[in-house]
DNA sequence: CTTGACCTTCACATTAATGAAAAGGTTTAG
DNA sequence: CTAAACCTTTTCATTAATGTGAAGGTCAAG
């Protein structure tokens, strides 16, 4: 697969296939003329990538964390093996993960709450809404 | 309470403070001759900013639900009129950071398997280890 | 051969954050 | 009161990360 397939398929721009390459988190073959090849399991890659990074991961915790979430996909046991310091480093990025969860979850509860509130209020009286909270110095 | 003061108590540098007041989501008093000042409930703000932020939210974000996520702390139905608009902005919101749970879920379970995994298995034989997954084509 | 896809490389945009200069206000010791 | 030390102000510039755009050249299919 060339990296125009691939960019068609997963609706990532080439230029930004590149990208990701240049920055280590995805490895095409090459073929005789230069020409960036893809296997299938790239489409799930490209994937999962952007859906980490639009969740707040760097290019270098995903280039830490992608291997070990691929290997943990397949039902062996584990087809490669991290040295000590890899599972510390995934340890540690497994507690920033759930301290993020956290924040995620206190988060919604909040705005969840704000916005029942709001909806009740305007369901029962649907002519008082205007303005946000407003700039109030802090 | 001076610049000074809240980045003592908050532990994010003054120049720091002025850049979050820069775009918008922190909005101090000025006395007479132009310092800023803030109050108590800055430090609480400042702090869930950085919380923020360092879980993937951009400040354009922060300046929309932040309002939101201070008024669904207060005990009284809610202290301001969001717009429809706003509400609608806010569910957008809402259903951002659900997805970026579910991510965030999905990896984290998937790196708790993947470790434990391995301490299992070097817990059973402690003398393989060696290399991360490597980089395989894609 | 022309067209379109690919290559590399350089440059640019945006966001979050920081550095530094230059000028002025505040505080405290003498 | 003065002077030194310190804090704040604005402004311009810069860094790192993610992402794009475009020029100039190569490759391959019609």
């Amino acid at each position: 697969m060339k990296i125009g397939d691939l960019a068609a398929k997963t609706g990532v721009a080439p230029r930004l296939l590149r990208y990701y390459e240049e920055v280590g988190i995805l490895h095409p073959f090459r073929t005789g003329n230069g020409y960036r090849t893809y296997g299938e399991p790239a489409i799930d890659r490209v994937l999962q990538i952007r859906e980490l990074l639009e969740t707040g991961f760097t290019t270098e915790m995903i280039r830490e964390v992608l291997p070990c979430l691929e290997a943990a996909k397949e039902e062996t046991p584990a087809p490669a093996c991290p040295t000590v310091k890899d599972l510390d480093g995934l340890r540690h990025q497994l507690s920033s993960i759930e301290r993020r969860i956290d924040v995620l979850q206190r988060n919604r509860n909040a705005i969840e709450r704000y916005l029942r509130a709001w909806e009740d209020a305007l369901a029962a009286a649907p002519t008082a809404a205007d303005g946000i909270p407003g700039p109030v110095a802090e």
